[in-house]
DNA sequence: TTTTTATATCGAAAAAAATAGATATATAGT
DNA sequence: ACTATATATCTATTTTTTTCGATATAAAAA
């Protein structure tokens, strides 16, 4: 757990928007037919998000090296999901470094 | 309590090491001759980051816009201390938020 | 009142982050 | 095998952040 890599991934307000929007998929993407309990596939996040892929993908890689989410690759789509222990961790972390 | 602007002045190593010294004024600026009780000297901070005295300036008003911490004035000095039901508050916050 | 000292502000340069388009890679479907 | 789809990576551009030196401001000392 790397306070240093969490802080500087959380300083970007589209990103912390990302980490909301998993915290609820079924209401922030509907559409997605697979199961929302796989995660959130990357398109549906590219799409609701407005911007493009390639920026959207190097937002969801900043967020995964902090481990703030995590992904799970089904056939040719990659899901995403919040990494709760992490965000935990961070928090707790934060009271006592801060 | 502005959790936008804090992340993004927690996002700089050298500002979170700045509040980590006014933590522990008589630690990290012992030779401050006015008592630490009034907070820590601008000019002490300067000195101990080793940067130019605009550029830490500059990060002590991110800091205090932020409300992480505040300043007195005692004549031409300013004095530094931590605001603590800030950094209190904003970890509340984040644990809801996040 | 002039000079010194402490801090803030301004303007410019350098470094880092965000963004996009093009291309690469990997998987699926035909 | 070829084509289509999903995501990652590369390169370039734009924007934001960090940093500095010079100057402004304000208070203290001479």
């Amino acid at each position: 757990m790397n306070v240093e890599m969490i802080l500087k991934a959380l300083s970007n307000p589209l990103r912390r928007e990302i980490l909301l929007w998993l915290k609820s998929p079924e209401q922030y993407f509907p559409t997605q037919e697979l199961p929302h309990s796989l995660g959130v596939c990357a398109g549906q996040i590219d799409q609701r998000a407005g911007l493009s892929q390639s920026t959207i993908s190097n937002h969801l890689a900043i967020l995964q090296k902090a481990e703030l989410i995590s992904c799970r690759k089904v056939g040719q789509w990659c899901f995403f999901q919040r990494n709760e222990a992490t965000i935990a961790a961070f928090v707790t972390q934060l009271q006592l470094d801060l």
